[in-house]
DNA sequence: ACAATACAAGACCAGGAGTCTCGTAATGTC
DNA sequence: GACATTACGAGACTCCTGGTCTTGTATTGT
């Protein structure tokens, strides 16, 4: 994502910059916003001069999507193992916890550019939704009570789950809890 | 919505300049998208003023949710009666086609622009799609085959029809088409 | 010492939202 | 018809943001 450190001569990156930056950036979402966090303010709070952001990443977007990887360390990843009764819903509940957490304004700051720009939402998907999908389906498939499920359906429960939890981020009509989780989960067990 | 022409001394408004505003809009975010449209861009297509666009609305994201309700005028009202076993899909079908044709990229702008404010967001959600989540859980109270559903659990629903569908709209990854109506419409009937 | 790069600070440019001004057109009132 | 009042098209203007460029200094390998 950020651009390569390749050594040579002068004077090296500073990692350490790069990451107080993201730190930053996190902050500054999670607290004043997606407008507000534009690069100027950003190089300002970071005490950065902003030809630092741009040598880092190549525009905003960039930057924010790796705002969003380095926020997501405490990754979310299948644990197929446990039991197998309630691994989907707490799969869910652990990707509900992380957006209500932090990454919930990140990952609508990313909508956001993605809407504005075609290009940047293909990036967003392939690189971060894909394989989001790609966890979910393989949990949908462990759990769903009738083996042979054809792929359509999965697809189709994929977006149906991640969906609700779009929909509720980006309206924040109604909260990501238990509740939804579980209703989601029973759901793809009522699927034959 | 747009701001009001009380009669009173001196040239009155001309209706039919706004209706051209709002049919340049559109007509620009389908051609060119969201960040194309910009009020400068829409003032100079149109022939108009940039002032008269400021005359008639607030500000951008005002414009914009007219035109949404303006291009919605073909509306997707609630037709209960009719075959009763189709007509949730039937209803939800009607909403995937206006999505596909025009309303899709006003609806994606509008997400944008609330996502970058908030209180836009609010008015957006209770203008517009409050209105829909409505209507849609009359459908599914009148299509589900128990009858004393819990309004939890039908807002559940809503939210999992709504969200499959923004989902798509979002990110373009797969089509709103009869298949994932039938699916939908499906799955109410799957939950007790 | 020297070349080369990174860094902070900040000037600079292009473009968009929103405001303001100007000259003109359309209305009601006298 | 004269007048006050508002709408209109055109476009200048301010302010802000994304992104680039410059300058002076710091840090590396040779």
């Amino acid at each position: 994502m950020s651009i390569k450190n390749i050594p040579g001569p002068g004077r090296p990156r500073d990692e350490s910059i790069r990451t107080k930056i993201l730190k930053t950036a996190i902050m500054i979402l999670k607290r004043r916003g997606y407008k507000q966090a534009t690069m100027s303010e950003i190089a300002l709070v970071a005490q950065v001069g902003k030809q630092t952001l741009y040598r880092w990443w190549k525009n905003r977007a960039e930057l924010l999507m790796e705002a969003l990887l380095y926020n997501a360390e405490e990754n979310v990843d299948a644990r197929i193992a446990g039991d197998g009764s309630t691994a989907l819903k707490d799969f869910i509940m652990r990707i509900f916890e992380s957006v209500n957490k932090d990454a919930g304004v990140i990952l609508k700051s990313l909508v956001a550019e993605g809407i504005a720009d075609k290009k940047f939402s293909r990036i967003f998907f392939t690189t971060f939704i894909a394989k989001r999908q790609q966890t979910l389906s393989m949990m949908i498939r462990a759990h769903a009570s009738l083996p042979e499920k054809e792929s359509e359906t999965v697809c189709a429960l994929v977006d149906v789950i991640f969906g609700a939890m779009w929909y509720r981020i980006i309206f924040e009509h109604r909260p990501l809890d238990g509740k939804l989780a579980a209703f989601l989960s029973d759901l793809v067990k009522r699927v034959h």
